[in-house]
DNA sequence: CAGTGGTCTAGACCACTGC
DNA sequence: CAGTGGTCTAGACCACTGT
């Protein structure tokens, strides 16, 4: 019978913590091929019996890989290595004109294009007044419309976003109906006269918090992207924020940059 | 005496786990302010006390808040809230022809701007087959000029970047030397005719490897960005990739979207 | 049902920090 | 030196999975 494991020991009084030097071998097996995306890696019970430690020296092993992203544990079932996803690239265009035009908002005319089924649940709309760092950006402190909403893909959630339109654009409006309709609201701000000139992103990343992590039904080990946009129309004024938070391990962002 | 945990208890009959029940309430004390950033947490020997469980099952409720970045232990001196670091935006205008005539790479140029101490070390230059993430997008299977070198802001590592030039351009060039010379390699290029036309980032987020963890002397549950670059010139040939990871704690990326 | 990972207890020794 | 977190042992009971 052989194993990942066949010839691999700990050196005990190595500097390394033993738990390390156990994430480490099996860390090897998975670059070098011994174990490949999706196999099962040794139970806790065989990595004692082999290593000849205690659980929670295997346990802490595997929660190194856990943490770095490599694999997944499986309640009853066992720990896996890891699948990488194809992962879905937001073009630069995303906000072309062109797919207001044809009635598509930015995520769905995106996941058409990669055959992949978009839906949006958790619609929630109000007015409020602004949080600070909002205000900070749309350069006023009077009240919002804010609209939350969560995208998924394929059934898999991948996204929420949460958008804050200053209210005295947007009471009243089409903006501040659950379904602002076709080409969704940065068409319902073209049609209210705020032409879109251009956008900024801030893009950031980190560790999602609990509420983030249950929201986005994310596996341990994931961060996710923060993604504040903020939308300019033709005279300069901020008209949106929207603030994405989104499932890392979902996205690969592209942007085009000019040389000057 | 009054203490953080004053009033405090957890529910072991409850579904939800005590470790998770300790990591809420602890979490709960930084949000709302009874802990503040670089606040000391009550030790684990408080917390056993406190909360009567065994050390093990603190330990958990504290790994879980420095997996979410939120706390870091230190040894021998305790577990403290993080600080958030004020933050370095990479502008948009980074790779600005006019930098470059001032004699100034993109890293350094910027760090300026914000008052920092910027370092470059551990520069390394080679000639290699491309390996074909690269080759890839060079649009091209022959061998390359690779130069790597990682930077330093006061003083704490930041980010390493590999840079892919194909070696038809670079070899017997300065930028093959391990110092280019004013500007950069960006400059460099241009001397030799390839006028700069437009950039594309890949911005990718997980959690570092060990490798990049020691590199850029990573705290726990911080990520990375990966961001890919690579540069065309005018006449649309790719003449340059640079795969670059940074600490995701030290950054915040700028980007500029026309709305076309 | 047996096998898996999830949680928890009650200890032990060590390395690092600051007084 | 006392107090802190880092590592490790040797058990226990539970919840989930697949047969």
């Amino acid at each position: 019978m052989s194993s990942v494991l066949d010839g691999l020991a700990v050196d005990p009084a190595s500097d390394r913590a033993v738990f390390r030097q156990i994430a480490d071998q099996l860390r090897s097996a998975v670059r070098n091929g011994r174990l490949n995306e999706g196999d099962r890696l040794p139970s806790e019970a065989q990595l004692m019996d082999h290593y000849r430690v205690a659980r929670m020296t295997v346990r802490n092993a595997l929660q190194l890989l856990e943490m770095e992203g490599l694999t997944r544990a499986e309640h009853g079932r066992g720990v896996y290595v890891r699948r990488r996803p194809p992962v879905r690239r937001l073009a630069s265009d995303r906000f072309a004109r062109r797919h207001r035009k044809e009635g598509k908002a930015a995520f769905i005319a995106e996941s058409e294009q990669v055959g992949a089924q978009a839906d949006v649940d958790l619609i929630q709309v109000s007015e409020r007044p602004a949080p600070p760092e909002i205000a900070e950006r749309l350069n006023g402190t009077g009240p919002v419309v804010v609209r939350s909403r969560r995208y998924s893909l394929n059934g898999a959630p991948v996204e929420t976003a949460t958008s804050y339109i200053p209210a005295d654009i947007a009471r009243g409006t089409p903006i501040a109906d659950p379904n602002p309709g076709p080409g969704g609201i940065y068409a319902r701000l073209e049609d209210l006269g705020h032409t879109l000139d251009r956008f900024t992103e801030e893009v950031a990343a980190r560790m999602p918090t609990e509420a983030e992590a249950r929201l986005l039904a994310m596996m341990p080990g994931v961060p996710v992207f923060r993604l504040i946009r903020t939308a300019y129309d033709l005279e300069g004024r901020a008209v949106e924020v929207c603030d994405t938070i989104m499932s890392a391990d979902a996205y690969v962002l592209n942007y085009q940059l000019p040389a000057h």
